[in-house]
DNA sequence: AATAAATAAATAAATTAGATTTACATATTG
DNA sequence: CAATATGTAAATCTAATTTATTTATTTATT
């Protein structure tokens, strides 16, 4: 059995649960460990889970018999009987992202453990509704034509990382207010139906990037944290209870928005002041290209003494929002990504530490302030893990209101 | 059966599901809704539940003669057989309250319904450990001495209300700061174990309020929102998925320490701009007795000279710290309430409506901002809403590591 | 080195809990 | 009296646990 078929269990309170959705909850359960974790043995699932050996056995072998399970070499060097570790089939279970920036596009297909199989990339001045479907209808028959059958059977849905309220932003991006006003009404299930009978999940672009920094990088590491992805404009994500919290309609962690001081005092917001685009617009006073940035997204040491400052001061702010958020959740742990080199990204994470010190912070728990692994692709990747939180994964937190 | 008596269900990712947790969970399921939208007939419960009558039908025929529910009078006029509408029975539960608070401490008895059935108070310039224990201790016995042995055997538990490191508040009280560290390492649960069996949680106070104000207040309403508690210092709490979140130790919600800006820019927070404390100030400033806030609660009118431009500023203060908490949680609705005359609590929300309109909302999605209605014994109440979380209502959120 | 004992893993068979389904008695309206 | 909805009894079904068995290995003993 595949669970997802049913509704899942307990997405809302006033949900009563039976047997079918007890199963479908510990075919999850066991999943999402396999996925959290790595390989195990059905023991060690049975101990973490709470389950019978009997029950994680019978789950195991029909995981195992419908291909979304591998098992591994028998592990020997113990008392008793060699353990069988089960792993995530590589293959098992395959899905599209696409996530849709400021400067580009990108649609990639990944399988259940975060490996990009194969990914296409679409520029432009600014985005519009109509190139970009043309590009995900083109770039969907591309990708599945390089697929076999029995891998196009095994793709579980699409899903689409976007900004919110993409209609405000003509002012931030320079384009025709009238033209960028489309955006308003697009309905992606809709267009996205037009070619293609894949189940479509809408989920904000930084909120993606929090769930792939979720299950591929170093969010297993804590229960409760904010996530930062500094791109072209800063945006966030959040986790609860080892679930990426979506809200209500979609916007929690929207950390770009977070109330900030410009120097004389007037209220800015977190976009305004800890965001790549300041950057830009400093190489371009500076007689650089600012697409430089976007082109050579493994090495700014042309620019280093336009990113130093623009580091120290996104630092500063993002040591002031960390605080911010805390006062809001408890968080353990504060993760920042962005769109930078490596060395950018952990000379920040440094400095965010070093301000954070100074920072007011009676009646808080002072955060860990660390870098996200992910990187660049973060947005992308993560838009295709919601279809697989959709049928495979468990996930503690609600999923929008449909 | 009573629930609780295993381990709930799903309280963290990692718990597999079991027979007996499917009925724990129903069982909780059938009493939240029950206490949530009042009274109803199984038939309305089964619709609401997505379980079988038959399965509702035998739960709710155990829990009442457990003597949890009640039945009413059959419902006539509609056609078909009358529906009997089940509700929770006045004293089916109680459970015990305590608030500890700047200038006094409470102890109360409610009922499962929140009704308040007995109240104890103990007054003092700061709180210190011992006298606090000693009341709760004669507290715990003339309350018990009043119930029947039916009614003291209905008790179910303590919560105790109180705020977040308490030992770091010596200069805000100005107390001896010697003498107010004994606060660090005291331990509730080992301390009330001394004179009592019955199972201890210990839960921020703000937190508490949060709880009354979501069980018998307007929470009901939201699916996700903030609350601030203003008393002589401002706290909140916060709720997502319908269940307050408490965080992985206990500090979400810690509204207090939200960063704010006094006159000269110089970082402050809200704690320092917008609690009742500041208002005492004045009071003392101008000659008044700042006690006659607390021992005239209902009625604040003879100092309106100097309580209206404190609502202003409260609610100026609010107004931005509003929209802080919406970037990292897109809250249906603000919730405030306070130890304050309703006077003063509806211009405060009044004037925090106002001031939100004029803030940048870029990004966000603006909230809804409602007055609370449980008012000043919130915290106690809420308090005493803890044990029954802990064993009869279902609360989608984690509870502390403890 | 050979062998027995201990141990842990995996699974088959039997049992059990608790849900659903089906059937029916009941009380009411129209 | 027909129609309808509630509420419950009996039978059925699902998926868990418990108990018992097989298997592969390490470890201790001879």
């Amino acid at each position: 059995m595949v669970p997802g078929m049913d509704e899942p269990i307990i997405r809302t309170v006033s949900r009563g649960v039976n047997q079918s959705g007890v199963r479908d909850h510990n075919v999850r359960l066991l999943l999402t460990l396999l996925q959290r974790h790595g390989p195990m043995a059905g023991s060690d699932l049975a101990r973490l889970a709470n389950l019978s050996p009997q029950t994680v056995s019978i789950i195991l072998r029909e995981m195992e018999s419908e291909g979304l399970l591998a098992r591994g070499a028998p592990v020997k060097g113990k008392v008793g009987k060699p353990s069988i570790p089960m792993r995530l089939a590589e293959g098992g279970v395959l899905s599209l992202g696409c996530k849709i920036g400021r400067r580009s596009a990108v649609l990639l297909l990944a399988d259940f453990r975060g490996t990009v199989r194969q990914e296409l990339r679409l520029t432009y001045h600014y985005p519009m509704p109509e190139p970009i479907f043309a590009f995900l209808r083109d770039g969907i028959k591309t990708i599945l034509s390089k697929c076999s059958p029995a891998e196009r059977s095994r793709i579980c849905g699409i899903g689409i990382g976007t900004p919110f309220e993409l209609w405000k932003w003509s002012e931030l991006v320079d384009a025709p207010a009238k033209d960028f006003a489309s955006w308003r009404h697009v309905d992606y299930q809709a267009e996205l139906a037009r070619f293609t009978d894949l189940p479509v999940q809408v989920v904000n672009d930084a909120t993606a990037g929090c769930q792939a920094e979720h299950i591929y990088g170093r969010g297993k590491e804590f229960r409760d944290y904010a996530y930062f992805f500094i791109g072209a404009f800063v945006g966030g994500g959040i986790v609860l209870n080892h679930s990426v919290y979506q809200g209500h309609l979609g916007n929690a962690g929207a950390l770009g928005s977070l109330r900030s001081f410009g120097p004389q005092g007037e209220s800015q917001q977190l976009i305004d002041t800890a965001s790549i685009h300041l950057l830009e617009a400093r190489l371009a006073e500076n007689g650089h290209d600012p697409r430089d940035l976007w082109t050579q997204p493994q090495d700014w040491s042309g620019f280093s003494r336009l990113v130093d400052p623009w580091i120290g001061q996104t630092a500063q702010e993002l040591a002031k929002a960390s605080l911010s958020v805390c006062a809001v959740i408890d968080f353990e742990a504060i993760l920042i990504d962005g769109a930078f080199p490596d060395a950018v990204k952990h000379e920040l994470v440094e400095r965010t530490r070093r301000y954070l010190i100074n920072q007011d912070m009676r009646g808080l728990i002072a955060p860990q302030i660390e870098a996200g692994v992910v990187g660049f692709n973060a947005r992308a990747i993560g838009a295709a893990t919601s279809p697989l939180f959709e049928r495979y994964f468990l996930n503690g937190n609600l999923r929008l209101q449909s």
